[in-house]
DNA sequence: TATTAGCACTCCTCTTAGTTGAGTGCTAAC
DNA sequence: GTTAGCACTCAACTAAGAGGAGTGCTAATA
């Protein structure tokens, strides 16, 4: 158990330690308001700190940093709730003075200025297209060998892909296909669709209509390869401001993860409610072992759900991005419910 | 006019800083094969060439490096064209394996297929969605209030937008609004689209439905807004291998400028067939000062255009890069043209 | 007993000086 | 016209020393 000195000192060390980016001495500590003790009592309480494995030295006569497990302590014990700005606050609520209807661009324009509140590099995942239920079917024809397949979900996003028709496909033949899929898949989610469409649909279409197979695949592969949620990112670049990112290879590994979709999902929790902090080695990937990722998640009507990351340095200013994104879910939140019921 | 000596030293010395990135002394170039001349008259010879403007020196008494006007005078006249690598070249007609429908996938398949096979950075730009006609219009509502409206053009492009529907509106009032569009602008390139909606289309809509002013407007955002042709990235942090770029902030403002869509279009010359090659200042962008831009186009099908461009170092390797953006360029109009025929 | 002043010690950082080596320009000989 | 020779330049590296921020320990103090 810290006594409240040590709590103390831990907590001015982080504070200034994630401003500064600097080793905290017991000096620089006594000059703090709030601070009543000497370097020397500072000192001996910072050796007690580092042996319990809250703090860590650069070198052996530097200033003190704080470990991993002293932030872990620090964000579940010393995280006072702090105010945001009202100038930061009229900035994230003009995300939705436009009356934008679309919730990409909403999204769109959240992860941007996330990024630019944060200074850290925002992400933000789109509704799971993949629980999105089947609204319409249509399919056009383009060409007497091309047609495109079109699938509008309730939310009112459409996936749509090109298809090949087989050589002796009639226009009546389509009108059927088309009729017999909107019988049968109104409702069905995009995840289950490709379980209906060849347990369900598919002998029904083979009676109906000739070579259905082909088109069966490719609306098969319509709805698998665009599985995952659209991502969007702010302030990729964000991180070249921090000190820790001087280094090229550092930097270069986490936008090289960036690039990777499996990865980038990977970072968040879905299912999983409220704010999450991730905080060095915490995090699974080893490209992240000096980041700091907080991910949380907001509703987008029904049961459809969305998610936010920062990412910064471990030395991250935690207070202000879990404040920030609290107000940001709730405003996401809030829209996306105000939406639906217009 | 040069001599033929001093082409052969500084054709030399080119290539020799394109692999080397160092500084070519008179005794290097001297060990080259086909060099019969003594450094001393190499050195002579080198210091004419600096005098005239195709070399430059890092310091007063370091070896020669290719100025912009040595590199430009090395691409126009000393640029043999260069046979590829049987592997690379089965690399690239890998893209083509898979008998892709899509041609969304063919590009981004080959952006990052180029970026493999040239360690720069490739963007590619998709077919101008702009020049696309309109195939089929249709709208899906979703609630009482809300519907998305879908254009099909005649490339199988969909574009789709939602908006809001005013509260006194009908299925019938929907149907009616649909056949008319389908009526009036089957055809129009979604260029023009905004121009008819707005001229032709909204008086008739008037006459017949109840406030469509509404839905013209989201019709005509919609098609706004995506008015860029799509881009692809491939090895966006390639940039971090080439030494001229261990320079964070140089990096930083590259990778600021691809963030940028207007930017990246900015480096594209539409209309010109070839390959074009800009070299450090020919590049408009200030943050591509250091680097060297080589684009080409490609057809796909119709009088659709895409466009290609390899983004690295002023000391790229001119050779390789034109000899594959060759392959490419046919490679992709041949696979877009047999795509279309089938 | 808890706190603190004092002091020796550590180690990073910055500066200066010296060495090495690759490369040049110039001159004079071939 | 070409080349060998030589003095000179300058970046890059190494070594040594000064300065300073900060520590740990000891002993004095409240």
């Amino acid at each position: 158990m810290l006594t409240n000195r040590q709590l103390q000192i831990l907590q001015v060390i982080v504070d200034d330690f994630i401003v500064s980016a600097q080793p905290v001495g017991s000096r620089q500590i006594s000059k703090k308001q709030g601070i009543t003790f000497s370097p020397a009592t500072i000192r001996n309480e910072m050796a007690d700190l580092e042996e319990l494995g809250f703090l860590e030295k650069t070198h052996t006569s530097s200033g003190r940093v704080p470990s991993e497990k002293g932030y872990r302590f620090y964000v579940d014990h010393l995280l006072s709730p702090q105010g945001i700005n009202s100038k930061d606050i009229q900035q994230i609520q003009s995300i939705f003075n436009d009356r934008l209807v679309e919730v990409e661009h909403i999204i769109r324009k959240s992860a941007n200025i996330l990024s630019e509140l944060t200074s850290y590099t925002s992400i933000l995942l789109g509704p799971d297209v993949q629980r999105h239920r089947v609204k319409r079917f249509s399919i056009v024809p383009l060409s007497s060998d091309t047609a495109v397949a079109i699938i509008v979900t309730n939310n009112g996003h459409v996936e749509n892909r090109m298809f090949n028709l087989p050589p002796d496909f009639t226009a009546s033949d389509l009108e059927k296909m088309v009729n017999i899929l909107n019988e049968r898949l109104i409702g069905v989610s995009l995840e289950d669709l490709h379980k209906s469409l060849e347990a369900e649909v598919l002998a029904v279409l083979q009676q109906h209509v000739r070579s259905a197979d082909d088109f069966i695949h490719a609306l098969v592969t319509a709805t698998m390869h665009n599985s995952e949620s659209k991502i969007f990112y702010g302030g990729k670049t964000n991180m070249f401001n921090q000190p820790e990112f001087h280094d090229l290879n550092k930097v270069r590994m986490i936008l090289d993860l960036m690039e990777t979709t499996s990865q980038v999902q990977s970072l968040f929790h879905p299912n999983e409610s409220g704010i999450h902090i991730r905080i060095g080695s915490e995090n699974k990937q080893l490209e992240m072992e000096n980041c700091s990722v907080i991910t949380t998640t907001y509703s987008i009507g029904d049961d459809q759900q969305g998610a936010i990351a920062i990412i910064g340095p471990t030395r991250m200013d935690y207070k202000r991005v879990v404040a920030l994104l609290d107000i940001m879910r709730l405003d996401l939140t809030q829209a996306f419910m105000k939406n639906r019921s217009e």
